[in-house]
DNA sequence: CATCAGGGCCCTG
DNA sequence: CAGGGCCCTGAT
């Protein structure tokens, strides 16, 4: 992997709306561990690759729930423009959700027995991706139908072979490729990287982030069936990936019309106290979620889906342990 | 050892 | 619209 140093530093600041908490925004222990990024309460490292320059982010808490403050050092390999910078920040903002209005949420199911002390033990959490959704895509499709040691090795493998090693604050930390970079290489070549049939869709789905067939900037002012219609004519991505996307990368907290087994099973066992060996049906828990949380299904199920993570890194969650493959 | 489903999706009939 | 196939791997 190629290796560039990012020793030009240039730090600004955020301002959130409130509440808005750090910590469960800038780390979601339910996905699964890349070296593109490193967490530890109060900071966030990320690598970023955007108008074709790369960046390493430097995320540090400053301010509190009430009156936040997210101090960010940017740091490149050359000065970087003004405008480059404004349109930065414009771009962080959306993908962290920096500037989202919870209030009408928070004030719908604050109340409710279980979810209230949920959604108030992480008041302020934002859905934040903190990749494009070229490299979205990439991680969908590197999920699919594979374990989880399966999936992290073969994004692995894309960084060695494709990807740029990031040097800045210290670290090294992987980073994305173009999509030029995959567009024309051949099937075999990333059969080698234990990819398996999935080869086929990282290189159709970079070509079209090339040919211009895909433009994120683009879709983003498309409503959300556009949106779903167009990312659904990629070959290899399918309505559990473009599930994901409508909700991370879009941000419509009503996303929620797939489901897949393990993802019941967890579902049933959380709302309904099921054993997982006898879960809900999936029709079942989609009424029930669209009925009860609406317009915010998801991002009901996001918040606690996240508590259920965050309780997984302190202690054992033997029947949760069961589902997850590892 | 074999078989099978899977943190899906495509293609065929 | 149902069902088989696909790279692999872990479970049975």
């Amino acid at each position: 992997m190629k290796q560039q140093e990012l020793g030009t530093k240039k730090v600004t600041e955020f301002f959130p709306t409130p509440p808005f908490n750090f910590d469960a925004t800038m780390h979601k222990p339910s996905h699964f561990p890349s070296n593109d990024t490193q967490w530890q309460p109060g900071v966030r490292w990320q690598t970023m690759r955007w108008k074709g320059n790369y960046l390493g982010l430097k995320f540090e808490k400053v301010g509190t729930i009430g009156k936040p403050i997210v101090r960010l050092a940017i740091f490149s390999k050359e000065k970087l423009t003004r405008g480059y910078l404004d349109q930065l920040m414009n771009e962080i903002n959306f993908r962290y959700d920096f500037q989202a209005d919870l209030n009408e949420f928070n004030r719908l199911f604050e109340k409710e027995t279980l979810l209230g002390e949920i959604i108030n033990r992480w008041k302020g959490m934002r859905v934040a991706t903190y990749v494009s959704l070229y490299e979205y895509l990439i991680v969908g499709i590197v999920l699919q139908n594979a374990t989880v040691r399966r999936s992290v090795a073969m994004l692995q493998n894309l960084y060695e072979k494709y990807g740029v090693e990031l040097a800045f604050d210290y670290k090294v930390l992987s980073a994305f490729w173009s999509p030029e970079r995959l567009a024309d290489v051949s099937e075999t070549e990333l059969r080698q990287l234990k990819v398996g049939y999935r080869a086929k869709a990282l290189i159709k789905v970079s070509q079209a982030f090339v040919d211009g067939k895909m433009d994120e900037l683009d879709l983003r002012t498309k409503d959300k069936e556009t949106q779903r219609q167009t990312l659904l004519s990629l070959y290899g991505v399918g309505p559990a990936t473009v599930g994901y996307i409508l909700f991370d990368v879009f941000k419509h907290y009503g996303e929620l019309r797939h489901i897949s087994p393990w993802e019941q099973k967890i579902y049933s066992k959380l709302f309904f106290n099921k054993d997982p060996e006898d879960p809900v049906p999936v029709e079942k828990l989609l009424t029930f979620f669209d009925h009860t949380f609406g317009i915010y299904k998801m991002l009901v199920v996001h918040y606690i889906w996240e508590d259920l993570f965050w309780q997984r890194k302190n202690e054992q969650i033997p029947w949760l342990e069961k589902l997850i493959r590892l």
